[in-house]
RNA sequence: GGGCUCGUAGCUUAGGCUGGUUGGAGCGCUCGGCUGAUAACCGAGAGGUCCGGAGUUCAAAUCUCCGCGGGCCCA
């Protein structure tokens, strides 16, 4: 009879291993029916949160995938059907910027000027090049996703989902044209996004003014009374709209001293000291801010155009800080987003008197044409001229610059088109609510603050790459139409359509004006690629055009996850797109993942080149071995301290022991011929031995934690709890001390049960450790599993699920008293100074519990053998062990263990025999011997020596599989003096053949 | 500046919701032991202001507040 096993290497190359795992599921196609073969079952819906294709993947993002890739294989172990589609998002700024810098473009200017259809053909280019080493990185690390029928933001069919989406929206009129104040490079002419803000701050000096601004009066013959404000931007002054003030804090009105007269100033009394400085003054009234709402003043210039609204009033607002300037803030609602704000809260009207170049436009005559940082000293000294300059100084702060030409950046409003969120709060809140966060705190938290003061969503950007807005303007008579599909565009274009709906083709398409006859042609804008993503529920499916059915199977979707930073990211673009089109939540289940940082903490970026490289990791540890790493380092929902060396350490103990339990079986399993029953033809578990039925109820119990784990995403829980019954339970414990049982060179029943239930343990435990370690399981399930009616890969088995019949809680108790007593009694024999090797009269275990006595009593034979001794006696109390010959120790309050210490010269004499065994088998090793090989022994020692070896002749003869044992020496073996104790004895061997 | 979150031995961490024996474990270190699956394992030891401070309480790593530091998001 042959054996169905293959040998293997002690040592594995997991690399390899891995390699040639890919290679066979590549074969096999083993991913694709993996799904196929659950199709007809429930769906577990997922999406793909694609992947931004402007860089090279990094170890955020293999977690991300590694995280996924478990979820979804363990759901479909447990029989759902699921699907899984893998996405690009393609479109967007930083595409843009990647491509810019290639070509050594800087400004929109000289994007034009090259040609907007060669840039958006680079910027498309570049996209595949990266994503050709996501498709190598997600392919090595595992994660098994459909890469053949991606998803891409930017066809045409994709496109075309967005604008229907977009069509909706606009129907229920919740698209509309507004500012948006944005980081502005005057330069570059471009918007900035907050994270380029982010890194282009710099300390620097800027002018620190404190500017009056008068109060109408009826009677213009009182005396002025002016609201002193401070700004560090006196070019905005041109802007200004109005004044704000704080409702709640304290005011005054003061009479101060000014070279030339004394004026009345108003400000916030917390700001005397400092803002009025060395000035002289004299508190003429105190009043809350609010008494100064509404309150009309005299402009400071005349030049700007006011459009929509009223202008030069004091409102107030709560944002008014009284750590700095006065306390009376001067708004000006083109050049800053909370300014923008308050002027629209309070119907204020708007004026833009800066062009995109950052210069004044003609509506500033004399500033005409002169970049807004140029005009702060003409502004300061008209002001002076005039009188209304209460006081100059300079101010140190930081403000931010163009991380690319080095601009001071402008905040500065330009035209934008938006979705009316806030008027959809509700429904957010609503659709929040049927969400399951994990961690839960971010329900309420981060998101659910967010929701709570939504602002409306700024959606278009004035770019080319990404998709075009579909909105179409009447030149004649400036009607609007939204265009939602190809169809309708050709119906109404002038001309025939593009084969791209990109730009620059887009914006050669005309429309009739079914209004009045007109021609309408495209806004410039592009739109938001978080619009994209968020559309992935339905743009994938390109719904509504196509795959109506399939889009209804497959939303909402029942589970995504993404790094926390997604929170107001993709996590809200789905749920704010889903919420305006649909009202519906997305997804029930999201799980938001913590950050790769560095050794040190710090977050991995490009700028710190902390960035570890994943790829070493693939060649050198492996795929298993960086996935086990990320389930167990800790929650998946904290942030993980990326350390190799920690990564090294903790996937190989466990890797190494998962192995090497397997590499045992494998190797007396082709020894013994051993061939797998069916389950039917089994023994079964209750007539096998209680080691057995301990490890199978063990496993079981196990197994019902893992998946409870995995439910609630507590997957460092569910890897955990498998490493320790690896480790612990299974190597350490189970096969340590059933491993005489694979030795014994003939058949028997319980060598049967051993092998049996070593096998059903590795083949189920292989099943569970799937989704976390596909290589390896899939490995060692290929070699164990040959049956022609089992799946042909552990990926195709169903997740195991507890039996509860083989679970036996009071054993499993058991074990775990009488492995606490044997750690007792280890600890007892150091204390008394006795090696293990030395067998020992009797340990006495006494307890007043007789529930822990009887459960030890079963298992006494574990002590026996553990322990090294003749007897195990089990009392109530401790009164019958005298004090001299025993060493205590205690497990707990009511377990102590007592070992019997003296030894007489039948125990010597094990015990030096006992050395001399564990000599030979050494010396058995140095030569490198087959474990089945027989030896001839020779050996010389004292007279006791003698005795010993003489008195355990047939024991030793068994125990090193010698066929001779002598008295005497011979030169030509094998042979050492050995010191055992403080006797020398000589030991020599050689093999028979 | 604001919101959320994390902060336990040299390192990685369990426990924290539900306050209550001497705060567990792994790696590393020292000593001893064992070893024919296991560069594995076992025993002992050194190593902790549970980030700091205040409060609640008979009792705080745990609950509350204020700081400090890391992270993310937003200004």
């Amino acid at each position: 009879m042959s054996t169905p096993f293959r040998k293997e290497e002690q040592r594995v190359d997991f690399v390899r291993l891995e390699e040639n795992i890919l290679a066979l599921w590549e074969r096999e196609h083993t991913f694709e029916r993996s799904v196929e073969q659950r199709r007809g079952r429930d769906t577990f819906v997922f999406i793909e949160g694609p992947p931004t294709a402007n860089g090279l993947p990094h170890p955020g993002h293999i977690l991300t995938r590694v995280i996924k890739d478990l979820v979804l294989r363990y759901k479909t172990m447990r029989g759902f059907y699921v699907p899984r589609k893998a996405g690009w998002d393609t479109h967007g700024l930083p595409v843009e910027i990647e491509v810019e810098k290639e070509l050594g473009l800087n400004t929109k200017g000289e994007i034009e000027q090259f040609g907007v259809e060669e840039f958006n053909r680079r910027c498309r280019e570049s996209v595949f090049r990266y994503e050709k080493e996501w498709v190598n990185a997600t392919k090595r690390v595992g994660f098994w996703i459909d890469m053949d029928n991606p998803y891409i933001t930017f066809m045409n069919s994709y496109i075309e989902s967005v604008w229907w989406s977009l069509k909706e929206i606009w129907k229920r009129g919740l698209l509309y044209k507004g500012h948006k104040v944005v980081p502005f490079c005057p330069r570059c002419e471009t918007a900035l996004s907050t994270h380029e803000v982010a890194q282009g701050y710099k300390e620097v000096e800027d002018p620190s003014i404190y500017v009056k601004f008068r109060l109408k009066s009826d009677t213009p013959s009182d005396t002025p009374v002016y609201m002193l404000a401070w700004t560090t931007t006196p070019w905005t002054l041109i802007g200004n709209i109005a004044l704000a003030v704080h409702p709640t804090h304290t005011y005054v009105k003061v009479r101060v001293k000014e070279e030339m007269q004394d004026s009345i100033l108003i400000l916030a009394e917390a700001r005397l000291e400092e803002a009025l400085c060395d000035h002289d003054y004299e508190v003429l009234e105190r009043f809350s801010g609010e008494t100064l709402e509404g309150l009309a003043y005299e402009p400071l210039f005349d030049y700007a155009k006011i459009t929509g609204g009223a202008a030069h009033k004091v409102l107030t607002a709560e944002f008014v800080s009284l750590d700095e300037g006065t306390g009376v803030v001067h708004i000006a609602p083109a050049f800053g987003e909370v300014d923008y704000e308050i002027c629209r809260k309070n119907n204020m009207g708007f004026t833009q008197p800066v062009d995109s170049e950052g210069r004044f436009t003609d509506d500033v005559p004399p500033l005409t044409g002169v970049f807004v940082k140029d005009a702060d000293r003409v502004i300061i000294e008209w002001l002076k001229s005039r009188g209304i300059l209460f006081r100059e100084a300079k101010y140190l702060h930081s403000y931010p610059f163009c991380w690319r030409c080095d601009s001071p950046l402008l905040y500065y409003a330009r035209e934008s088109w938006f979705i009316a969120m806030k008027s959809l709060r509700d429904s957010l809140i609503a659709n929040n609510e049927k969400i399951n966060w994990y961690p839960g705190h971010l329900k309420y938290g981060r998101f659910g603050n967010f929701l709570e003061n939504i602002e409306d969503w700024a959606l278009s950007r004035e770019r080319f790459w990404g998709t075009p807005l579909n909105l179409w303007i009447c030149e004649s008579c400036g009607a609007e139409y939204c265009v939602g599909s190809v169809d309708e565009l050709k119906a109404r274009a002038l001309s025939d359509l593009p084969d791209d709906l990109h730009r620059p083709y887009i914006d050669q398409v005309v429309l009739r004006c079914e209004n009045c006859g007109g021609e309408m042609r495209r806004v410039r804008e592009v739109i938001d690629c978080w619009y994209d993503s968020g559309s992935a529920p339905f743009a994938q499916w390109h719904y509504p055009f196509e795959n109506i059915e399939e889009f209804k199977r497959n939303f909402p979707a029942d589970f995504i996850t993404e790094a926390i930073d997604q929170t107001r990211g993709w996590f809200y673009s789905l749920l704010a797109v889903s919420t305006a089109v649909f009202n519906e939540p997305p997804y029930l289940n999201v799980l938001s993942l913590g950050h790769i940082l560095d050794e040190n903490g710090v977050k991995m970026s490009k700028s710190k080149g902390n960035i570890v490289d994943i790829n070493p990791i693939f060649r050198n540890e492996g795929a298993d071995a960086m996935r086990w790493y990320f389930f167990t380092a800790g929650p998946p929902y904290d942030d993980i301290r990326f350390s190799e060396r920690e990564m090294r350490e903790r996937s190989k103990k466990f890797m190494n022991t998962l192995w090497n339990s397997y590499f045992f079986f494998i190797t007396y399993a082709i020894i013994d011929q051993f061939s797998p029953k069916k389950r039917e033809e089994a023994i079964p578990v209750d007539k096998r031995n209680y080691m057995d039925r301990w490890i199978v109820s063990k496993l079981n119990t196990v197994m019902g934690e893992v998946i409870e784990a995995i439910e609630r995403f507590d997957i460092h829980v569910a890897a955990r709890k498998l490493e320790e019954f690896v480790v612990n339970d299974l190597s350490n414990w189970y096969i340590r001390r059933s491993r005489r049982r694979f030795w014994i060179p003939e058949e028997n029943f319980d060598k049967e049960c051993a092998y049996q239930t070593l096998y059903e343990v590795l083949v189920t435990l292989c099943m569970l450790l799937a989704p976390f370690v596909p290589f390896i399981t899939e490995h060692i399930y290929q070699n164990l599993v040959r049956d022609k009616d089992q799946p042909d890969s552990v990926h195709l088995c169903d997740y195991p699920t507890p039996v509860e019949t083989v679970i036996d809680s009071e054993l499993e108790e058991a074990m775990t008293v009488v492995i606490k007593l044997v750690e007792a009694g280890r600890r007892a024999r150091s204390d008394a100074g006795i090696k293990i090797r030395q067998p020992l009269r009797e340990v006495v275990i006494v307890s007043s519990n007789a529930a822990i006595l009887a459960k030890v009593r079963n298992l006494a034979g574990i002590l026996k053998d553990e322990l090294n001794v003749r007897e195990v006696r089990l009392d109530v109390e401790s009164s019958a062990v005298s004090a001299t010959d025993y060493t205590r120790v205690d497990v707990d309050d009511t377990l102590s263990l007592f070992l019997n210490t003296r030894l007489d010269k039948e125990l010597r004499y094990e015990g030096l025999v006992r050395d001399i065994v564990r000599r030979v088998q050494g010396m058995r090793k140095d030569l490198d011997l087959d474990y089945t090989a027989e030896i001839r022994i020779m050996y010389d020692g004292d007279a006791e020596v003698e005795e010993a070896v003489e008195g355990f002749r047939d024991y030793i003869c068994t125990e090193t599989l010698a066929a001779e044992l002598k008295r005497g020496r011979n030169d030509q073996m094998y042979g050492k003096i050995w010191k055992i104790g403080d006797r020398e004895v000589y030991i020599a061997i050689e093999p028979l053949n």
